[in-house]
RNA sequence: GCGAGAGUGGUGGAAUUGGUAUACACGCUAGUCUUAGGAACUAGUACUUCGGUUUAAGGGUUCGAGUCCCUUCUCUCGCACCA
């Protein structure tokens, strides 16, 4: 008996397909536009850890995908390179002085390696790294086309700034207002920043969306972020001062119902606002809310809180005076950072007039009594003079027709989007191409100073000030002017991570092009992406970014589609099984044990636990590593498995029990092939008919990446195999091919121990005979009143009077039916036949 | 609070989109075998008082509902004082 090898037959058909260079991609003008297909994985950042199972889920999806549509005649453009900058291998050199290249280079080695043992069929010519000067060159490049077309802009905005790190910190390095690497709580501080305006491209943003054929949560994220919403700019007089208050609103209708107004504590007009009497206790509320964090300002449960000014304002429609208010529940980054507060129709503005003694007027008919509580639902308007007994909608119309005719106010269109700020006080990242001149001001780097390469630092560590460690380095950072060849300096911020996934996809098309970032012939031949397979942690970061960053670039005729990414599949999340107590705590895995199927205790204690699914954690003992099972079991396991879980879009734990069940799978294949007598002859009717049935099944849900359901149908078809004394040699060759999407390795084995020449992934996919997937005889059901009653066999495609004389001579049916009266007779052809009795 | 999605055996999950619920796999039970291997093979495995009953709970539409509609509950994810 001889146990599948599957370690040796993985080494050799890796060498082979690597000597061969057998999925080398080239722009083969012959294949016809609607025959080429770019297939794409989001790329791995190399963190030290290696590949976790989540990698292998999507690269499969994706591999499978690639294997089949070139097996049906398409050329597939399917690479993998690194989103090589980050903070892992900064705070590394921090620690330790190691380069962050020296760390980052070794990881990405080790990727290489995992990624090369689970024998995906990548085109590893188009590797490319972000971090690599030939690749960031082109991220300068572009990075110069925003702010030469002013889409880059230079401000002070308050960041998150870690003060024992003595860095600032992107939002997402933030959790749960600590700084992630100490611990330290984040503070705010006001720092010159690199924006992109991402706010000039919402509406395109928005709108293109329904040209993707993306994911509806995805798409519902994004809208949701960009935040459009429509309302109307009023512009409130100031009583004492010649200026105007202007807020936002969408419910401008509601304008008679203005009893305050309140403004942002960061608001320009804070200070002017103030008066004389009230300067101790807005001074005492700004030092107050300057302390708070994000968190703690934006908790719903929270009072509200606030400060009169002492100022006023006058209401346009009708003269009354009001007053400004100073209160955190306003936001300065949305809208103007002014509020008119309408109390008897806004949870929020009701709660603060409560608490501070506000009046409270209603302008919409309610069904309660606003000075009990706020009336938030649509209502017909009352005690607004001019708009009474008007409805939302008309309201509104007449309210913005007056505040334009008057001047105090105009339609107007808020996004919650706002600008990317962009640069980031680190090392390990692109630097940014510009030159500050005190003569020219700020000047971008020649084309041909391209790459502006990082300088070697004696120390990672960023300067106290806030500045990038680049500041440390003099040699660097003071240049000439490239306009008037003055002394200047070079700007010593960074870009943050996302810069290098913004364009990757388009350097894989044309890697190692010196003189442009992509040849506009390739770029046509190939984009745009058809298959973008990830998780959904991208959501509205990278896939906003990169969607941003692809339109600037339509837009300077750089490439020809408006979008990247036609499609895009979420992976889902591959979580683990866990262990819960009755007080939902959890107990790690290898503290309990299982005394019956399906019951499980803590062992020392003996307590029952239940069996829930949780993410992988090193403190739960449940975190399963690729490579252990590669190892013991082989890349075609673990491939297939991940495969065979379920759906490929939804998340679902690893059960080491199921895996075992893949890999028998495979050794029983091995057997087969190996140890039965196979011969070339005819196929039986019942074999010829359960081989078309199983190429047809797993051709379509192989198309439409149900995969776990294709794996079912080849092992309906391998048990139906193993009980066979001699095996048909064309039910192994049409096997080896079904499978070899999935489990390439033991694919090509096959295929060459049944006397073929490799690679089985240049031959043809098998097709298969409609005419032999169908029953001459089918099995017709007979239902008495929608209840099961009875089973007849009928020839296929019996019309419908035979099957009902059929069914009315079929004893069972009869016992149903006797003396009783056949009301209706319903008939599905080849499947069913519903009685109807009284 | 708002938005999106999901609830099917002991477990992961099928169900041609309104037509035989539980395919395939795991686990379990019994047996055969022995190079004792996370082996292989055979049979069984939702519940049942054997009439029937079952797709989170209840109601509706229909000849017929896991699938469509309404109500409720639970879970997951995202956003969250966005004016």
């Amino acid at each position: 008996m001889s146990k599948y090898p599957f370690n040796e037959i993985e080494k050799k058909w890796q060498k082979y397909w690597e000597e061969n260079k057998t999925f080398r991609t080239i722009e083969d003008e012959s294949v016809p536009e609607e025959k080429r297909k770019y297939v794409l994985d989001m790329f791995p950042y190399p963190s030290g850890a290696g590949l976790h199972v989540g990698h292998p889920e999507g690269y499969t999806a994706t591999d499978i995908y690639s294997r089949y549509l070139r097996m049906n005649g398409y050329n597939v453009l399917h690479p993998m390179g690194f989103d090589a900058f980050g903070l892992p291998a900064e705070n590394y050199a921090i620690k330790t002085g190691t380069h962050p290249y020296t760390t980052t280079k070794k990881n990405m080695e080790n990727f290489t390696r995992q990624l090369k043992s689970l024998g995906f069929s990548y085109d590893w010519d188009r590797e490319i790294a972000t971090c690599d000067p030939e690749y960031y060159h082109w991220t300068q490049w572009i990075f110069k086309k925003l702010f030469e077309k002013g889409l880059a802009y230079e401000a002070s905005t308050p960041i998150n700034w870690c003060p024992s790190c003595k860095t600032g910190l992107a939002n997402e390095e933030v959790k749960e207002g600590h700084c992630e690497r100490c611990g330290t709580k984040v503070e705010k501080k006001n720092i010159r920043q690199w924006i992109l305006k991402i706010t000039a491209y919402a509406d395109r943003l928005l709108e293109d969306l329904d040209t993707l054929d993306w994911p509806e949560s995805v798409k519902t994220m994004q809208r949701n972020w960009i935040g459009k919403s429509e309302g109307a700019a009023v512009f409130f007089k100031l009583e004492n001062f010649d200026d105007t208050l202007e807020v936002y609103t969408t419910r401008c209708d509601t304008l008679f119902g203005a009893t305050y107004m309140v403004i942002a504590p960061e608001h320009p007009l804070v200070s002017k606002l103030t008066t004389k009497e009230q300067k101790a206790a807005v001074e005492k509320y700004l030092e107050d809310t300057k302390h708070k964090s994000d968190l703690e300002r934006t908790d719903l449960a929270k009072d509200k809180t606030g400060v009169f000014s002492g100022s006023y304002a006058i209401n346009p429609v009708n003269g009354e005076r009001i007053p400004i208010w100073i209160a955190d529940y306003v936001l300065i980054s949305y809208g103007t950072g002014a509020i008119m507060a309408v109390p008897a129709h806004d949870d929020r503005d009701w709660e603060f007039a409560k608490k501070f003694g506000l009046p409270i007027i209603e302008v919409l008919k309610s069904d309660v009594d606003v000075q009990t509580q706020a009336w938030t639902e649509d209502g017909i308007h009352v005690n607004s003079q001019w708009l009474d007994g008007l409805n939302k909608e008309d309201a509104i119309n007449k309210m913005i027709a007056w505040l334009e005719e008057h001047k105090c106010g105009h339609k107007a269109v808020n996004y919650k989007l706002r600008d990317w700020i962009f640069s980031r006080q680190r090392y390990w990242g692109e630097p940014i191409p510009l030159v500050h001149c005190p003569k020219c001001g700020t000047v971008a780097v020649p084309d041909d100073e391209l790459p502006l390469t990082l300088p070697e630092v004696t120390k990672y560590e960023p300067s106290g000030t806030g500045e990038s460690p680049l500041v440390n380095v003099p040699e660097w950072v003071n240049t000439k002017c490239p306009v008037c060849g003055a002394d200047a300096k070079r700007e010593t911020n960074t870009m943050p991570q996302w810069a290098g996934s913004c364009w990757y996809y388009l350097r894989y098309i044309d890697p190692k092009n010196n003189d442009r970032f992509i040849d506009p012939e390739k770029e046509k031949y190939w984009m745009p992406v058809d298959l973008y397979v990830g998780g959904t942690e991208h959501a509205v970061l990278h896939l906003l970014y990169s969607r941003f960053w692809h339109k600037v670039l339509y837009d300077l005729g750089l490439v020809s589609t408006k979008e990247p990414f036609q499609r895009l599949v979420n992976q889902g999340m591959i979580t683990s099984f866990a262990y819960q107590k009755k007080n939902k705590s959890l107990v790690p895995v290898d503290k309990v044990s299982e005394t019956a199927p399906g019951k499980f205790i803590e062992t020392e204690t003996g307590e029952e636990v239940t069996q829930v699914t949780a993410k992988m954690s090193k403190s739960l003992k449940n975190v399963i590593n690729p490579d252990d099972f590669i190892r013991d079991y082989g890349a075609d396991s673990v491939r297939m498995y991940e495969m065979f879980m379920g759906p490929l879009t939804e998340s679902k734990p690893w059960a080491t029990a199921g895996f075992m069940g893949v890999y028998r799978f495979l050794d029983r294949v091995w057997r087969i092939v190996t140890e039965k007598n196979i011969e070339d002859k005819e196929l039986d009717k019942e074999l010829d008919k359960l081989m078309n049935k199983t190429i047809k099944k797993v051709s379509q849900d192989t198309e439409t990446l149900n995969f776990n359901t294709a794996i079912s149908q080849m092992m309906v078809f391998v048990n139906e195999l193993n009980k066979l004394e001699t095996v048909p040699k064309k039910t192994l060759e049409i096997l080896a091919l079904l499978m070899s999407p999935y489990t390439p390795h033991i694919a090509e084995e096959m295929w060459a121990l049944l006397g073929h020449e490799p690679s089985i992934s240049k031959e043809k996919w098998p097709s298969w005979d409609e005419k032999k997937c169908l029953d001459d005889e089918v099995e017709i059901v007979v239902q008495i009143n929608g209840k099961l009653r009875s089973r007849i066999m009928m020839p296929h495609n019996a019309d419908k009077e035979e099957v009902l004389k059929a069914v009315r001579n079929d004893e069972k049916t009869k016992q149903w039916t006797e003396g009783k009266t056949i009301v209706k007779e319903i008939v599905v052809p080849n499947k069913l036949v519903n009685i109807v009795v009284k």
